[in-house]
DNA sequence: TCGCCTCGAGTTCA
DNA sequence: CTCGAGGCGA
């Protein structure tokens, strides 16, 4: 690796220690524990301390948290080389803590109580912040579709799900008219 | 038990 | 992206 390649490998290992709190839980490789459920954990448990010191049924307290996952994560914080991690990780600068959002109490809530999937290639934003902005706006995104599904956001070279969407009679949204929603 | 959902891993493609 | 396994809530 040369100079360059290196200098972008610390500026990168840099900025990683500045990811939110629900991407450090997630990160830190809990069984049964993905990006979703890191997220809804972190809305009720908003620093390491309280989740490590939560009892079973308070974690198993949380909307969409059952006692499989609820004992995972607390057995997890009782094993001594993942509290010693989570020390070191805290020493080197990682987010233990939530980050409260730039006041924004302005925002709308245009979308809540709608169950978004997004499928295929948007052509300006990319997947990820469609998903961002309907949640901003107090929407749901879901992965699959099913018939909880509202609003199904196509782009190009849409795969199966719009097929699943059509069967199942879901109104389709480009990212223009998801946009035109949103819309003060 | 059922339907919905997430996790996690494999696949495809630019 | 897809899909199977399996957890969750009703």
């Amino acid at each position: 690796m040369g100079q360059k390649s290196a200098q972008k490998l610390i500026e990168a290992i840099e900025k990683s220690k500045s990811k939110p709190w629900s991407r450090v839980l997630y990160g830190l490789g809990i069984r049964h524990v993905g990006s979703s459920i890191a997220q809804t954990v972190t809305e009720k448990f908003d620093s390491v301390e309280k989740l490590a010191t939560a009892k079973v049924t308070d974690i198993e307290a949380i909307y969409g948290i059952g006692v499989e996952i609820a004992e995972s994560t607390h057995k997890w914080f009782r094993v001594e080389a993942n509290q010693t991690l989570i020390e070191r990780l805290k020493n080197t600068g990682l987010q233990f803590v939530e980050a409260q959002p730039a006041a924004s109490s302005n925002i709308s809530k245009k979308l809540e109580g709608k169950t978004f999937v997004v499928t295929g290639t948007l052509p300006s934003l990319s997947r990820d912040e469609a998903k961002e902005l309907i949640q901003k706006f107090a929407g749901k995104v879901s992965n699959s579709i099913s018939k909880n599904t509202d609003y199904l956001v196509v782009g190009e070279n849409a795969g199966s799900k719009l097929t699943k969407a059509e069967k199942l009679g879901i109104a389709q949204l480009s990212e223009e008219q998801l946009l035109e929603m949103v819309k003060q």
